[in-house]
DNA sequence: CTTCCGTTGCACACTGGTGTGCAGCCTATC
DNA sequence: GATAGGCTGCACACCAGTGTGCAACGGAAG
């Protein structure tokens, strides 16, 4: 049905990736589409990037109310969030770039309360003495997870590879022991 | 002589912090100069950027090169020049931002140089044992020193509170136990 | 006083992207 | 074969930003 639709927003997530300023005719005839077909779907650009972002944060939202329904402690929950956001992360790994830019205040504003669920594992994590209180939680929370966008940023080859590094990675940040955080990223896929 | 050049440039990083997609209109005025005098000191925008970047790259490798120097291990030297980098890097966040869009090749380029020796300094680090292997030096490198960016960029103040907390948080990153890492940011102003 | 130089104010051409309107086309469906 | 809906191919208006040309102004130095 909306299959042109659906094509031009993963195309669009691609290209973006590839370059935060793409405009919509680039987008366009990287679908194998004419640029006024684009705007019969999304009236305007911002439209577009707008549902992509709320595909986005609707995915991740999910994923991380899951992993930190699971009553396990914060280290866990935190490495168990990770592997599972990874290849969402990975996908829509742009969102870090668009942060910033034209549209930025309209994608942190749909970013807001997924911020506010991870600050809250950190938080949680810091009051049970698993993570560590050099920052405080919102902050701590928004540069770990940067940091794992900046490792899936770095790996264009969809590897499964970055999902050991990227959650070793924020684990160590958060103020984990390196022997433990590669425990809890050991038992994954 | 070239009061006027100086305080363009000075205000440009200030304005381009602010909003890295700022017009030359937009910097003009905010150095209390019209547009065409910006065209007078810098033929295009990409001239002014680049010379800003120049400056940022020199500075930088000035502070790296003096800590790397030093013959201390490599945990402390990163611990020296996180600290002594802090306000440089503070001043320069905007680069992170600019390293993508338009102009994105260009600072790349001149910012390879400095990477290589970030990324030796971290090599060694990982040789020595002082550092973790879950990522290669290169990329390594680049994920910390993003993330003192990061958190300089979300420390509008430039107050030195952050010095600190962007220490830890790399040495941190780079495998180096809470303990040892709080230690090594210790001794510094 | 004159000369020089940086700055100003304006006009201009050009570019590249956005968003719209409309006629026509192709295809699946009735 | 008629109809409807999505796609196309062009046209256009519009805007914001870049970069240039040129005459004029004002102050500092000779």
């Amino acid at each position: 049905m909306n299959e042109t639709r659906d094509r031009i927003l993963d195309v669009a997530l691609a290209v973006l990736g590839e370059n935060p300023d793409a405009g919509m005719g680039e987008i366009a005839s990287a679908a194998g589409v004419v640029r006024r077909t684009v705007y019969g779907h999304f009236p305007s650009r911002l439209d577009l990037i707008r549902t992509l972002t709320e595909r986005a944060v609707g995915e991740m939202t999910a994923v991380l109310t899951e992993a930190d329904a699971s009553d396990a402690r914060a280290g866990a929950a935190w490495a168990e969030f990770i592997a599972r956001l990874w290849p969402v992360a990975h996908r829509y790994r742009v969102l870090l770039a668009l942060r910033r830019g034209e549209y930025g205040e309209a994608i942190h504003a749909l970013l807001g309360p997924l911020d506010e669920l991870l600050a809250g594992l950190v938080k949680r994590g810091q009051d049970g003495g698993v993570f560590a209180k050099h920052l405080p939680a919102d902050l701590l929370s928004q540069i770990a997870y940067g940091a794992v966008f900046a490792i899936a940023d770095s790996d264009r080859s969809n590897g499964t590879l970055g999902a050991r590094a990227a959650t070793i990675t924020s684990l160590l940040m958060l103020g984990v022991p390196e022997a433990r955080a590669t425990a809890l990223a050991g038992d994954l896929p």
